[in-house]
RNA sequence: GGCGACAUCGCCAAGUGGUAAGGCAAGGGUCUGCAAAAUCCUCAUCCCCGGUUCAAAUCCGGGUGUCGCCUCCA
């Protein structure tokens, strides 16, 4: 298993510290507003990471922390006129509504930041207290400049960064670069005790705590997006390693970016997505398929034409199962036999090879082609559609199987459809084509397709 | 100014030395009253120029272009 670790820049051969057993920590979010699919990325791409170790059996303990106090939630509360913890409450729900819409779990232990804000204040007086942090007017900074380490996750220099160039130069720092780790509160924020009066602690020292808390002083894997790398990422390991000078994890994993139409999406361009907006167009594994299909670190456009692609993607695997009533035996245990070992042999190695997903999507089609073929017997058949959904469900696939199915959920439209396949057969015996085909086109037009198959009409919504 | 990524068929995309996976779209055949689905077949020499090598999309040098980070950001 090889993993590319942002601290070298290098694919590295990956070793748990604890045989079989693996830490996890990912940058969870920030609960302001719902989600957007940009930041569904992450969320989804490590969520098949926890899913494919365990598939390779090991033992998962994957964190994610929710930041619930921050600047924009209080910009957010001050704009609806609620309390921050009503911000927070109502998009943490809404997070755990989209992820599940999207058929991503929960991680394991989702702690918030307000939980452990005392534990903050105690890591930052020990920071002050080994000099690599001071006090100025109720806000606390840390020194880059007292970390020697400090950049090499980013590859920066702290002296040959545009000081102050971009950021409002503070007088109170001793270096641009220190970055806050208690903010001094302003009237009418949100407040916790500290040592150096009200405030609130910074964003970059909740997931030093959160991480270590969870998972012990070095874990295995630290996640996140790549725009995190800095200054996020740096600024908790100058924490960490300042603390004991024990690395904070050992491999650091950053995903690519999200561009809608080959933007960057942001607010001012006002092109973003809600995961939830996205949600009520396409399916979520028609979602799935578009991020899975191509590398985790590679930056991925967004656009309606891919996504339908996606989609279009996809039915094939649920034709597949259709076509050969996978239901029936669906439950039926997997014996591959020697002639489709390869196919997970190579799915592996592609996985194994940092996750190239877009391979081993390559697999599953290989798959579905045989489960499909009119050459192999229908035992190969039947193996080749089991090992389909066992490895498509390892990448997070077929869930929800009747995601794609053409059962109809309206009884009374269900009566009126079958009611109009009954004229229609009718027609068809007596070769009235005309009245046929009549009957079709007004269906189409409410959105309704019928299917005539070996077992009769069948019909789904558009 | 510093750091970094990327450029492969109409579109998406894998491929880090041995002669271009896969998906979507398209074209043709089969099946079907029609349609849908399915099935079979067809469909690229890898941005440009040099170099290394028996051999390069893959390594090196130089261009050109696109993008990201350096500020809250997945």
């Amino acid at each position: 298993m090889k993993i590319n670790n942002t601290m070298s820049g290098k694919k590295e051969e990956f070793i748990p510290i604890v045989p079989g057993k693996i830490k996890m920590y990912v940058c969870g979010p920030t609960v302001y507003n719902y989600f957007h699919i940009g930041n569904a990325r992450p969320f989804l791409f490590f969520d098949v990471v926890r899913h494919y170790f365990q598939y390779l059996g090991y033992q998962v303990t994957y964190v994610q922390n929710i930041t619930d106090i921050e600047d924009k939630i209080i910009a957010q509360s001050i704009r609806e006129e609620i309390p921050f913890q009503a911000v927070s409450e109502k998009y943490i729900n809404a997070y755990y509504e989209d992820l599940a819409k999207l058929g991503i779990a929960q991680a394991d232990i989702q702690p918030k930041a307000t939980s452990v804000v005392p534990q903050m204040v105690t890591l930052i007086e020990k920071l002050i207290q080994n000099g690599h942090a001071y006090e100025m007017n109720g806000d606390v900074y840390f020194s880059v400049e007292s970390f020697p380490g400090y950049g090499k996750l980013s590859g920066k220099k702290i002296d040959e960064q545009r000081a102050g160039s971009r950021v409002e130069e503070n007088k109170e720092k001793k270096h641009p670069g220190d970055f806050t780790l208690w903010k001094k509160s302003k009237p009418g924020e949100p407040v916790w005790q500290s040592p150096w009066g009200e405030g609130r602690p910074g964003w970059h020292t909740e997931c030093v705590v959160l991480s270590r808390e969870n998972l012990g002083d070095t874990f295995d894997i630290h996640g996140g997006g790549i725009d995190l790398v800095f200054p996020h990422h740096e600024n908790e390991i100058a924490q960490a390693e300042s603390l004991n000078g024990k690395p904070l994890a050992n491999y650091w994993m950053h995903n690519g970016f999200l561009n809608i139409e080959g933007e960057k999406m942001s607010k001012s361009e006002n092109n973003f997505f809600t995961a939830r907006e996205v949600l009520e167009e396409y399916s979520a594994e028609a979602i799935r398929f578009f991020f899975l299909s191509k590398h985790y670190r590679s930056p991925i456009d967004f656009n309606r034409a891919i996504l339908e692609e996606s989609d279009r993607a996809v039915k094939n695997f649920y034709n597949t199962f259709r076509d050969i009533n996978f239901e029936n035996f669906k439950t039926e245990s997997l014996t591959t036999g020697e002639e489709l070992t390869w196919a997970e042999a190579e799915f592996r190695e592609a996985m194994d090879d940092d996750f190239n997903t877009a391979k081993a999507l390559a697999l599953l089609f290989e798959l579905n082609k045989k489960a499909h073929s009119n050459e192999l017997s229908f035992d190969q058949k039947k193996a080749s559609t089991l090992l389909l959904y066992k490895l498509g469900s390892v990448l997070g696939f077929f869930q929800d199987m009747n995601a794609f199915d053409t059962k109809p959920i309206d009884s009374d439209l269900d009566a009126f459809v079958q009611a109009q396949i009954q004229i229609r057969n009718k027609a068809k015996a007596e070769k009235d084509w005309a009245t046929a085909d009549q009957i079709r086109k007004n269906l189409i037009e409410k959105g309704i397709e019928l299917m005539d198959t070996k077992e009769g009409t069948e019909w789904k919504q558009k």
